[in-house]
DNA sequence: ATACAACTTGGAGTTGACTCTAAGTCAAGA
DNA sequence: TCTTGACTTAGAGTCAACTCCAAGTTGTAT
């Protein structure tokens, strides 16, 4: 699969997939021997995770540290398992604001749509409005 | 209040309070005679928004043109009101990123306890490991 | 009254994560 | 073979969101 083909089934441009490769978030594609990137299904599979872990707000250099340590081998099984209960527990404590500040829109979103019915302009919402 | 104690209150620095008012995050904060901020509960409200919604995400953008809106008056409800139900949709869509992160990381976590457990240091994970 | 810490401002600098550029190489069609 | 477009690299540039700095002011404790 060609670098094109990946872009575009992950929606993402050719220079990240290949910023990816270069600081270590993804490791080392595969080339043809005129060295261009075709990705076999393992290259896709790293991908695929680097962009899942980025888009649930993961840094770039975890995903970094996760792949160095995948290289070194099984040594380093511990590692990973403790880096990956690192990363979950991130997760979830962004997943909690997020479900805060949802609460906080629906409150607002209610009080404006509310206005918008009765054309009452004005209220009083946490001392701000 | 003092800046300092808004800045304890929601562990956030005092340059971030101070950038906040600056680029309209937040409105003009209320002042001492001497020109010195103090935080009424109404610019406290306001921060505590801020955070929240930028703890969920929310670019910085957004919220000035809220409070942007929010400054120009009663007008601007119709318009205030999409911009919260626009940053509402967002929210919800980075939260189902999330919950697949935490699927993927729950299935390899699970795969490495396993692997501890039984010595067993090899297995194949979406062709990757 | 005099230190001295905490505040003020405008503006410059940093960080993370890309994104773009220049100069060159590879590969499929005419 | 030649052109044309997609690929390659190293390295510079951009953008959002802070974060820091210098120079000056305020206010409290001796």
């Amino acid at each position: 699969m060609t670098i094109k083909e990946v872009c575009e089934k992950y929606d993402i441009t050719a220079d990240t997939l290949r910023y990816y490769e270069r600081v270590g978030v993804i490791p080392a594609v595969t080339r043809t021997a005129g060295g261009i990137r075709d990705y076999q299904e393992t290259d896709i599979a790293w991908v695929e995770n680097a962009i899942c872990f980025r888009d649930a707000g993961m840094p770039v250099e975890m995903l970094i540290e996760y792949v160095k340590l995948f290289q070194e081998g099984d040594l380093t099984i511990d590692a990973r398992a403790n880096l990956l209960k690192e990363a979950r527990e991130t997760i979830v404590e962004a997943k909690k604001k997020y479900d805060i500040a949802l609460e906080k829109l629906d409150y607002k979103i209610g009080r404006y749509e509310i206005a918008q019915k009765t054309g009452v302009l004005s209220w009083d919402d946490c001392g701000e409005e």
